[in-house]
DNA sequence: GCCTAAACTGCATACGTATGCAAAGCCAAC
DNA sequence: GTTGGCTTTGCATACGTATGCAGTTTAGGC
């Protein structure tokens, strides 16, 4: 090592010097890091790794990146783990097959891999568990027999798609239509749920329902469908994703010719930036990317330790009110 | 390694198993395979970075993500290394500051640099050609000093601007402001310029002039400014990007009761997918992420080869017209 | 069967760092 | 001066892989 020679110390030396804790004395650091300085040394994450058995990486595999819910909880995710010293791997999965790409972040030695959106396969996750890479489900939830193997962040679905059903029932809609987005993915199951549950109770149930696919142009088509069939449209979509929810009033509005929420309501659930947008004002179901980032970093690190148990976290979801659901009636009392 | 004793071969046989074009027979290779499979063993990739020198790892530093552009070529970046073997790690960088953390990203070993819209002190550059990391600056151009020593891929900022310009005046707009968005970024300078040099050759010039700092918020307030002054308002606007030009037409429709494109045109540039959304509709200069992305990593490979010379490449641009610049007159032959 | 070239294999070493261990240095108290 | 404890230091080794070299096997042609 060049800067243990420049500075008349041992390799081990530099090595004390750069981390921290280790016992040097001022003197020695001192020389190390001016000799470092004028060499250009940093000391090399790969070797360090190699011998500590921990690479400071979290691999973070994401399926697409069009809803704009995914950028932020990079941006979130990486600023955050980057004020612990960490950093994020990125991988792309086309169509939530995590299979081909898991292989790979393994290779990395991660110290742990965020799967925003992905469905893992049991076995999959038996081979992380196995080889002690801590694992953590972003908003999807794991199969029922993966539930104590697993962690996860969701945010609470089914609670959210309770409070669209109740906001739109107190506001007295009738045909209450359900746009859903992957058939398969529990974020629309669970909504879809609580969001049935109310309007059973409440003696109704769901007037049509479509399938977007999490996508814009899904979106756009499954809003025409639900206007297709003749006589009274719905008067209240509420849609699993604001990403879509955009698409459906953009058809609402320019293909339909319906005014939102005069004619149709309409709600969406994330709360992106852009449901916020002056031609949108979209009501929606607000899951704190935040709070949900948090819950992740947390689980990481407690699987990180030895001895964590896995754990299904659950973050608290609630109503924005924007423009979008027609206000209530005002009564007007004689 | 357990491998190697369990297919009762030499480590050397398995490393050369898992090393493309190396020297292995087919039984050797068999045995280690199903050996590993049973072990469920992989390639430690840290370890073998550290002798082959080479990490197949790319750092990308971006500042913030609220531009959807950003998002597009973290996607496409990651999407297409990905297919190459090659991972992203990602960096972000509050206020476009680098320097913190070039240095955490120069311990990675990373084969190459991508810095998204984010400015390279000299030195910095300096050290890592000195290192050999190739850095390729994205959508901001060097230094005038540096441009031989470090590569960028930039779209055409200044045709855009020519043909904004281009296009308003052709649609027979006199009074045409122009948004800024940062004041020290090259993108914003450049499609001002080539924006300001067709004005002038026609005889005119800006009208007004505002800055948005290339944020929502900021856009939002300098549309007002633009429209303070008392007496006739801009008839154009020419926005720097089109994450600033939505804020501005949200202000001229909600705030100012303006009609796009009756009263104001509005152009904005990048053509982000939130443009194409139906609201907006928005007139504006393509920058095509896909193209830009592909210049990049073409960079970067000739950079990681010895001897690359350092190139400033810069991708066509193209006007897209949606519904927010009002249409060429119809002039009426009696 | 013999020879030559080619294909394959194992040995040994290197990559750059962390760390247990023992030796050495230091300081203070007696 | 001696002792004991604490801090600092260097040595040696380990992490898991790639690769040059030399030795061994294989294939093919006669």
């Amino acid at each position: 090592m060049d800067v243990a020679r420049l500075a008349r110390v041992s390799q081990s030396a530099v090595s004390r010097t750069f981390t921290t804790g280790a016992s040097v004395s001022d003197a020695t650091r001192e020389r190390v890091i001016s000799a470092a300085k004028t060499l250009g040394y940093r000391p090399n994450a790969m070797a360090r790794s190699l011998i500590t058995k921990r690479s400071r990486i979290i691999a973070l595999v994401v399926s697409y990146l069009n809803n704009q819910f995914y950028p932020l909880v990079i941006e979130t995710l990486s600023q955050k783990l980057q004020k612990q010293g960490y950093h994020v791997l990125m991988f792309i999965s086309d169509d939530d097959k995590v299979d081909p790409v898991l292989d790979e972040i393994l290779q990395y030695q991660v110290d742990g891999a965020v799967m925003a959106s992905v469905t893992l396969s049991p076995d999959l996750a038996r081979q992380c568990a196995d080889l002690g890479v801590p694992v953590v489900l972003f908003n999807r939830v794991p199969e029922v027999s993966e539930c104590q193997t697993t962690c996860s962040v969701t945010s609470d679905n089914y609670g959210g798609g309770k409070m669209a059903a109740t906001l739109l029932l107190e506001r007295g809609h009738t045909r209450i239509a359900f746009l859903a987005g992957l058939e398969n993915s529990s974020t629309s199951l669970e909504r879809e749920r609580g969001f049935n549950e109310v309007l059973q109770k409440a003696g109704t149930s769901v007037f049509r329902r479509a399938v977007g696919h999490y996508s814009f142009e899904g979106a756009k088509q499954a809003t025409r469908a639900l206007f297709s069939p003749l006589g009274d449209g719905p008067d209240a979509i509420f849609v699993a994703n604001d990403h879509m929810a955009i698409a459906t009033m953009d058809v609402l509005r320019q293909e339909l010719g319906l005014r939102v929420p005069d004619e149709v309501s309409v709600m969406g659930f994330d709360d992106v930036p852009q449901a916020a947008w002056g031609a949108y004002r979209l009501t929606t179901v607000v899951q704190s990317v935040e709070k949900m980032v948090d819950f992740t970093i947390e689980l990481l690190h407690e699987q990180m330790q030895e001895g964590g148990q896995p754990r299904n976290v659950v973050s608290p979801c609630q109503v924005i009110e924007r423009d979008t659901v027609r206000p209530a009636r005002v009564i007007v009392t004689k």
